[in-house]
DNA sequence: TTGCCTGCAAATCCTTTGCATACTG
DNA sequence: CAGTATGCAAAGGATTTGCAGGCAA
């Protein structure tokens, strides 16, 4: 599914780090890799406390959450979004791509890959001259599993 | 381009008032007025500013922006989003759907309609079970401009 | 007239920055 | 060893909230 393996993934950072002239941390490290094994979206806040967890050993300030995912996000290795009311939210952007199914109920999140879709981009971008280099695709809504709960609640207040 | 005209749009946002009990008043007439009649994205800080020079006479503070668009994004008469570095920006929901080209270079909003994708969207969904309610796809990358301006520094900097 | 709204300013929350120490290369 | 990175705490910015007077219904 990921298109780096994380070994690669390692070595593609430290090429980024050696040309900017940074050097490599064990923050630096334990942050990417939490992002890369956990497919899923962090607030910085989220990733702190993700860390504190699990890796009890490590004290990591929330300040150097906040510099690691700037220059992760400025080096095109992770990406952000928010939308609605919720916070801005990372995840690994080095990843063949894939779109989201997000439940707005249970938060579950589906993962697809769509060619058409993906196709059909390429072509209206042409018409505007525009040059894609990403693009994010979630659809929002009720999964199966909250369809069919919901479902029952309401029989339940029926009777 | 909009599905509601403005009056429609008023007459609506005064029921959604009603049900929630509240009032109809002319700072949150202007703010739906200048969202609605300019289709664009808007910061709250550039709303403000907006309004401000605008319609001088109205003393309209900062807090009152952000309880409004709070009040209009509950009501599903705005939507807000936020990507990269960019600040959380506000626009008119109630108009058919349309998806965006972000530049990542100028921040230039493209809109673009596409029936092909929204039609396949379905059919993914359907594949899963899932019912969708709404959905955000943004093609980022580079706008015509910036990749001329980006060429031409690149020419200078060559000789 | 009642009770929601507003502007203002204070408070809060999120993110960034300055600084002294610790670590990488 | 030089120079960057870190944690901490303080600063900065964005957003929310409390309050007293103002306005819609």
């Amino acid at each position: 599914m990921v298109s780096y393996t994380y070994d690669e993934l390692i070595l593609y950072f430290k090429e980024v780090l050696k040309d900017k002239n940074l050097k490599y941390t064990l923050q630096r490290e334990v942050v990417l890799k939490i992002l890369y094994e956990n497919d899923k979206h962090f607030t910085p806040e989220e990733l702190h406390m993700y860390i504190k967890k699990g890796f009890p050993n490590l004290n990591i300030g929330i300040a150097t959450i906040y510099r690691t995912l700037n220059l992760l996000e400025e080096s095109n290795i992770i990406t952000s979004i928010s939308f609605g009311q919720s916070g801005k939210k990372y995840e690994i952007a080095i990843k063949p791509h894939h779109d989201h199914l997000i439940c707005d109920v249970c938060g579950t999140i589906i993962e697809f890959e769509d060619n058409k879709i993906e196709k059909r981009q390429i072509e209206i971008a042409k018409r505007y001259g525009f040059f894609i280099k990403s693009h994010i695709l979630q659809l929002h809504g009720i999964c199966k599993e909250c369809q069919t709960k919901l479902k029952n609640t309401k029989n339940k207040e029926n009777n």
